[in-house]
DNA sequence: GTCTATACAAAGATAGAC
DNA sequence: GTCTATCTTTGTATAGAC
């Protein structure tokens, strides 16, 4: 279930979300503008408010595209009940380690949290809901892999589900800053680490 | 060694950097105004470029003055050869401890890490120094709790830092994007229980 | 040190021609 | 669907009186 219908959109709209979701994840949400999509595409201004009428209304379905891309892939690994629960953990891990290859790229949503209280509200709620998501999955994850003498767990599932995901934003964002990619491996060797090295 | 001579300001110059501080860990940098700050004082936009001819040089003053606190907190704990380590490593939390506290407050530097491409240049190296400071002191109370027998670690100590400290970071950032203030808690607990429940 | 007044650019957005 | 033109508001910043 649940592989959303993928909105049919021009070819320009495409390119104006792809360009509007790079922008957002390296400068945020408020320091990008409609004039960095014009420079970026060769279109004018009025041209992507054809598209997206107001800022909020791109933001939104940025945010949207991006929460659908990350929600697919987690309902089909959720489904799938034969995989060792930390290779599940390894396919939910790619796209972070992705991020990890370029210099400037982080979560959608871990850079938007910084600048949460700026947001539109519609945003916002979209944030929270890809938070709480993320943190559930987690936990079903953990708690199926103590379930079958996978993993071994030094607190409840939930918090330390919770500890991971916010290892995985913060290693992000500092990795950004610090300009050294090895944070986010770095990161996911101990978490693998802690794990398996069970009490 | 190290206590900064803290910089002669006038009290309006406090109450701009107070409030400035504030709106930059809620709003962001690039979403706050000298309007912001005019509003929120009662003072004219020009009384503040008095004080901070351009905003780049607010937002300078604003990160020097958190990463100041926070290095003399540092420097004090380090030198401190009594304490246990687990001890010391409470201290350095509490800080977070109190941002678990308040609805919207995160670190300074976490939420400007979201934006840390559309900051100036001055800034950014600054949130860089910090969370290279950080993780550098984290590194060397783990590797001093551990020649003590104190913690017990799964992974070397630098890699070990880099995880506990991407997960205060991540855990701000989503506690008051989800609004669950628990959210630090809960890390800070699963986090001891890491240090010390051993291989 | 704070004010009024103003300059200047950029941002988000709309109208209407093509 | 894209353009030119234009509008309005906001943001950063300066000049100069008090």
């Amino acid at each position: 279930m649940t592989t959303t219908a993928p909105k049919q959109r021009s070819e320009t709209a495409d390119k104006i979300l792809d360009l509007a979701e790079t922008l957002i994840q390296t400068r945020g949400y408020s320091a990008f503008s409609y004039q960095d999509i014009s420079d970026g595409l060769g279109i004018r201004k009025a041209s992507i408010h054809y598209h997206f009428p107001s800022k909020t209304d791109l933001g939104i379905a940025v945010v949207d595209r991006y929460v659908a891309r990350f929600g697919d892939a987690l309902a089909m690994l959720a489904a799938d009940e034969t995989r060792p629960s930390m290779a599940v953990m390894e396919l939910y891990l790619e796209p972070y380690a992705g991020f990890a290859d370029t210099a400037d790229r982080v979560c959608l949503c871990g850079a938007l949290a910084g600048e949460i209280l700026a947001l539109p509200a519609e945003m916002r709620a979209r944030v929270e809901g890809f938070f709480r998501t993320h943190q559930e999955w987690l936990t079903k994850i953990l708690k199926r892999g103590t379930a079958r003498g996978e993993f071994r767990l030094v607190a409840p599932a939930g918090k330390q589900a919770r500890f991971i995901f916010s290892a995985l934003q913060g290693a992000l964002l500092v990795k950004r800053a610090t300009g050294d990619a090895t944070q986010l491996r770095d990161i996911i060797t101990v978490m693998k680490m802690q794990l398996t090295t069970g009490s």
